[in-house]
DNA sequence: CGGGCAGTGAAAT
DNA sequence: TCACTGCCCG
């Protein structure tokens, strides 16, 4: 939770981008969020005290996403709370205790829907919980960590010392504890917000020129934030235009006290610098000292051991086995695997030791150098012949070059280089494009990065494996060996549920027949899907979808199968196909050729803006969407193609060899529009196209996408968008999505082109 | 009287 | 998250 209403306020210099932009970089995930949305899709299960599989297949398929984009995940967990929240944190439980109560209560009472309403605010993610999805991501090779106390600063440490290039997260805070690039509001499809520390400058809403961290901090802090609650009346436009004009928080205070419309708690000066030094001095686990450190490096004046508020310190030894998440950071009790029995968590803890190395994309020299055993990886995607794609990302700058080169001989489209990218981008070239040259950042600052980035992640396995072992062999005896080390308030309240998170799992597994009968074979349904594996977005979907309470979508899923979603790793170019494993196959394979197209230039900034907006329709539109496409056949897919990349490639079977031709002559259409079109206009002009398509009227149409006949409402809506801003266009967008989405099984080329004629055609008029 | 800001409730996810 | 309401200021 962050400041409220500060993304608003900053909205001018949020910059709509996507996912894939960020391939080859390290982004900083912000744990809490996933697992609370994963969570969100079980309440009923995990208030029932269910095993938390499906709720961690959620969180995989996020973190999977990510990897098809090309982009590292690196997870951070929260830990324990800061002592100045822990008193907020036992309200919320006991809030979360009445709703689970009397949600319960609802689900007795048959009504199911309110039941999971109700749970869904007693969701409380356990540390177990968060265990549970990092022994998957250690299986995958995905670097964690789990923070001594909070993940927000954790991750804008990791970002400073180079370990990551961006930080993924719904949080504000961030922003407030200096994050440089945070990337927000990411949808099923990759579409996503950057907001750049650069870019506060450019902020229309206020003026922050020259503003320093410090000011924001202060700024953020009196408008209210986690920390201190905020003076009443007082929101952010004041904050800011009293700092403004009295610089010093002690100034601003002592002018609002004199004002006398606000009322101030006679401390609140005092609590305001405490605050403050939350921000400032709040522990952090450094991954390379192994050990716990400052957020900041405390000024000599400042005596860090004499703030409690900031979280106590912790030995480096307990730090390092709870940033492993081998212990429980608020008991600092070891966390026992939910369903696992003792000697099945030593086998697979050995197992980890050795495969650990396997994560390519951790991407170190050293780690490409080692053998990658995909084993663990394959299994997890259950004997899917196209897993490789993940292994195949060149996380590694080495691989990525390869591809581009190899791709470069056919198509004449610049080559997209996978570099991390300095926060320092220019602003004048279009995000969209790919083409646009990266600032290196000196060599010395990237070896760096790499060596830390490794550094972090072996230990983590090394230790993994030995802690594991000790835990399984401790963990019958001592449950509560060490609880009387950190005991209080919290400690006890958590406890319970705890005990029940681990205890249940066994017996609880056997209620889920109640479900089957809404649910016609929950357990084929997952099988199913693992076979098809998921990939990206539409996983996601799929997982979201299986989640008992939505029944929509099931009959759709449940007719047609499952299709799978690919993307290729490198560009934006997207290949569908259904479930049929030969799809799937044939998918990979074409899927180099896919990434090579997206590389056009002239394409790209102007196919960018499709896609983005597409992208969000379709996020939108997904569950109509996806019923079409279950019904017509991949109807879904193709447009979700047809859209993202222009040039073409299509995932249609018969059509792959058409691609570069088509590629080519859409690429020429591109040209003449891609520079003369504003970006804005760009969208209208496709749905036109969209509906004056025959091909269009040949495909069966769904009632409710028809295109709308008359011109009037495109005229309207053009008027509406006036400001041209991407966010206006974005609903526009819908109708020209749902038009594609008929067009359907038609060649992606095809309907490339003839948008590209319409825009032109648009631009012009 | 209109605009800007803050708070509230409903709806959607 | 959005839309509405109320409050305050010019």
């Amino acid at each position: 939770m962050g400041i409220q209403g500060l993304l608003p306020l900053l909205k001018s210099i949020q910059k709509p981008t996507e996912l894939k932009k960020y391939k080859g970089e390290t982004l900083g995930v912000d744990g809490y969020g996933w697992l609370h949305r994963g969570a969100i899709s079980c309440a009923i299960e995990l208030a029932e005290g269910k095993p938390t599989r499906k709720y961690v297949h959620y969180v995989m398929n996020r973190v999977r996403m990510m990897q098809h984009f090309g982009v590292n995940p690196y997870i951070v967990f929260d830990g324990d709370f800061l002592p100045s929240k822990a008193g907020e944190e036992a309200h919320r439980a006991k809030r979360r205790e009445e709703s689970k109560a009397s949600g319960l209560a609802l689900l007795k009472a048959g009504k199911p829907s309110l039941a999971h309403r109700e749970l869904q605010k007693a969701i409380d993610i356990t540390p177990e919980m968060a265990r549970a999805v990092i022994e998957e991501l250690k299986k995958v090779g995905v670097p964690y960590i789990v923070a001594p106390y909070e993940a927000d600063p954790q991750l804008v440490y990791l970002e400073r010392e180079g370990i990551i290039n961006g930080i993924l997260s719904e949080d504000s805070d961030l922003l407030v504890f200096g994050a440089k690039r945070l990337i927000t509001k990411l949808e099923q499809h990759g579409a996503c917000i950057e907001i750049n520390r650069r870019d506060f400058g450019a902020c229309r809403e206020i003026s922050l020129t020259g503003w320093s961290d410090e000011q924001f901090r202060h700024m953020a802090i009196l408008h209210g934030c986690d920390y201190l609650e905020g003076i009443k009346a007082l929101g952010l436009k004041t904050a800011y235009r009293m700092l403004r004009k009295h610089k010093t928080p002690e100034k601003v205070v002592k002018m609002l006290q004199f004002d006398g419309k606000y009322r101030i708690p006679s401390d609140y000066l005092q609590l305001f610098h405490q605050a403050e030094l939350t921000f400032l001095y709040q522990r952090v686990y450094c991954p390379k000292a192994k050990a716990l450190v400052s957020f900041n490096t405390p000024p000599s004046d400042i005596d860090t051991g004499a703030m409690a508020f900031i979280g106590g310190l912790v030995e480096p030894e307990m730090a390092q086995r709870i940033a492993n998440g081998c212990v429980n950071p608020m008991t600092k009790e070891d966390i026992v695997v939910a369903g696992q029995s003792p000697d099945a968590r030593k086998r697979r803890a050995s197992s980890i030791v050795g495969p650990r190395p396997q994560a390519p994309r951790l991407g170190t020299q050293t780690r490409a150098a080692v053998p990658t055993p995909t084993k663990p990886i394959d299994s997890y995607f259950n004997g899917n012949s196209r897993i490789p794609l993940g292994n195949m990302d060149p996380n590694c700058f080495s691989v990525d070059a390869q591809r581009t080169a190899s791709m470069t001989d056919n198509g004449q489209r610049p080559i997209v280089f996978p570099l991390p990218r300095p926060y320092i981008e220019d602003e004048a070239l279009p995000p969209s494009r790919l083409s646009r040259p990266y600032t290196n950042q000196p060599l010395n600052s990237r070896s760096q990065t790499l060596r830390r980035r490794t550094e972090p992640i072996s230990n983590l396995l090394l230790d993994d494996g030995t802690t594991l072992g000790s835990t399984s062999r401790r963990e019958t005896v001592n449950i509560t060996r060490d609880a009387g080390r950190q005991s209080s308030s919290r400690l006890t309240a958590r406890s319970p549920k705890k005990a029940r998170l681990c205890n249940d799992v066994g017996p609880e597994s056997v209620n889920n027949n109640e479900r089957s009968k809404f649910f016609p074979g929950p357990v084929k349904k997952e099988s199913k899907r693992r076979n098809s594996y998921l990939m990206s977005d539409d996983s996601v979907e799929e997982a979201m979808r299986e989640l008992p309470d939505i029944d929509s979508w099931h009959s759709a899923k449940s007719a047609k199968g499952i299709m799978v979603f690919k993307e290729s790793p490198e560009k934006d170019g997207l290949s569908i196909s259904k479930d049929d494993d030969e799809h799937d196959v044939r998918n990979t394979a074409s899927a180099p050729m896919t990434g090579k197209l997206p590389s056009a230039t002239p394409l790209r900034s102007a196919i960018g803006r499709f896609t983005f907006n597409q992208s969000q329709q379709s996020s939108r539109t997904t569950p109509s969407s996806t019923i079409s496409s279950s019904s017509t056949s991949s109807t879904p897919m193709s447009s979700m193609t047809s859209s993202t990349m222009p040039s073409t490639n299509k995932s249609t079977p018969a059509t792959p060899l058409m691609t570069p031709l088509q590629r080519l002559g859409s690429q020429a259409l591109n040209r003449v529009k891609g520079p003369a079109t504003p970006s804005f206009t760009a969208p209208r002009p496709a749905k036109r196209i969209s509906k004056g398509r025959k091909s269009l009227d040949n495909l069966p149409v769904n009632a409710s996408f028809v295109p709308l006949p008359p011109v009037d409402l495109e005229e309207v809506e053009s008027l509406h968008q006036t400001g041209g801003s991407e966010d206006m266009i974005i609903p526009d967008s819908e109708s020209e999505e749902a038009d594609n989405g008929l067009v359907g099984q038609e060649n992606m080329g095809k309907v490339a082109r003839p948008r590209t004629v319409d825009l032109s055609r648009f631009l012009y008029s």
